[in-house]
DNA sequence: TGTACATCAGTGAACGCGCGTTCACTGATGTAC
DNA sequence: TGTACATCAGTGAACGCGCGTTCACTGATGTAC
């Protein structure tokens, strides 16, 4: 709390990133401004240049950070995670962390910022979840898994995007919650097994 | 081709709108620029201002007429369709409309500009699609049909945001392409009929 | 049928502000000897 | 172990530009009488 312990900051290029991931979380990404992260982190506007060559290249940074993390979770995940189980365990994963740090899922999956990384890191676990979906369709060619591939990506996607923005939750009735309607759409998309039921009872009795 | 014939433009208005979309498709909503806009047109900047308060009220008036327009076309789609195939009608209009206009599809569902007429018009187009599905499922409760809407409303959103993007084009093996994609995602969405299985021959034989 | 006057839809020019970014600078840190 | 000097990470101040928007104006249109 030391106010300018040295006039060397230090660390200010963490500093900065770690002070952007939560400007960014809870503004979005399209409202964060050098000025005020610099401000924010105790620094001139012009400090951030001498780390960054520009606001882009600094949000590309934060969207590869983040892709590597999440790269890393799963696959850490699947590494505990049996192969009948892996699929299931990566729908959830995608899920539960876009609803857990919604702008930063928006900074890596609905921005221009996250394109390099998306291509690069995001298609390994692309990939992953192909393996994963498989072993469940092990009879299916490879056109059929690509595209039931495609169908869950894209369905993962819109999911994570109208949850985030809160445009699912006001069309729930009775007991639905966004707990439910995640299970329900994990079942739907998984091959096999549970049938084509959308909503098998949810507990004993 | 007259420059000039009258010192009134006429019906400016109409005309800003036109030109609009035309922009909005080729640039994007976040791209409109109102000098550029009325510099098109013909006319100085001030201009638009006597018909629109400013920019963000022109992009939701554009949202707004796009949104109507939407509707009458699900309206006439309903009325020349039996109850059994309206679903799957909706589900392939919803998707082969904005790959036709992918950047209105953004202005009217994945932008704040769209987000009032969304929560009107868009409403009734929702709830005739979960009547359409009800159809399908009649032994399912509420919930259960509920759910399944959500479901299909979020791969659908999902997946016109991907291609239009081209981010799933790019994963296609064998002989996907994008109709047969769009087919296999609808035919997962409708309930009952067709089994689960993802990819039925496609064509006799 | 023509004239006076209100109203309206444009013009022309410039403002202004939000914000990313630059530039000359200075205080601190590390390395050669 | 101490001094000279290069280097580096910050400061302070301001620029600049893209663009939406304003404001005083003027030419055209319509209506009363």
């Amino acid at each position: 709390v030391g106010k300018k312990a040295t006039y060397h900051h230090g660390n200010l290029k963490e500093a900065l990133v770690q002070r952007a991931e939560q400007e960014i979380e809870r503004e979005g990404f399209e409202n964060l401004k050098m000025q005020a992260l610099t401000e924010a982190v105790g620094v001139q506007p012009s400090a951030a240049y001498r780390h960054y060559r520009n606001r882009e290249s600094l949000l590309r940074s934060l969207a590869r950070r983040s892709f590597d993390r999440w790269d890393a979770e799963i696959r850490a995940l699947m590494a505990r995670t049996s192969p009948q189980h892996q699929a299931e365990a990566i729908l959830r994963f995608f899920l539960g962390d876009a609803l857990a740090r919604p702008q930063m899922f928006r900074l890596m999956f609905d921005s221009e910022y996250g394109r390099d990384a998306r291509s690069i890191v995001g298609m390994v676990s692309f990939l992953t979840l192909e393996q994963a979906l498989r072993q469940l369709m092990p009879e299916e060619d490879e056109e059929g898994v690509r595209t039931r591939l495609l169908w869950s990506w894209a369905t993962l996607h819109g999911t994570a995007l109208l949850l985030i923005e809160g445009r699912l939750q006001r069309f729930y009735v009775g007991n639905m919650h966004t707990e439910s309607l995640i299970e329900d759409i994990i079942r739907a998309l998984l091959p096999g097994r549970s049938g084509r039921r959308l909503a098998p009872p949810r507990s004993p009795g």
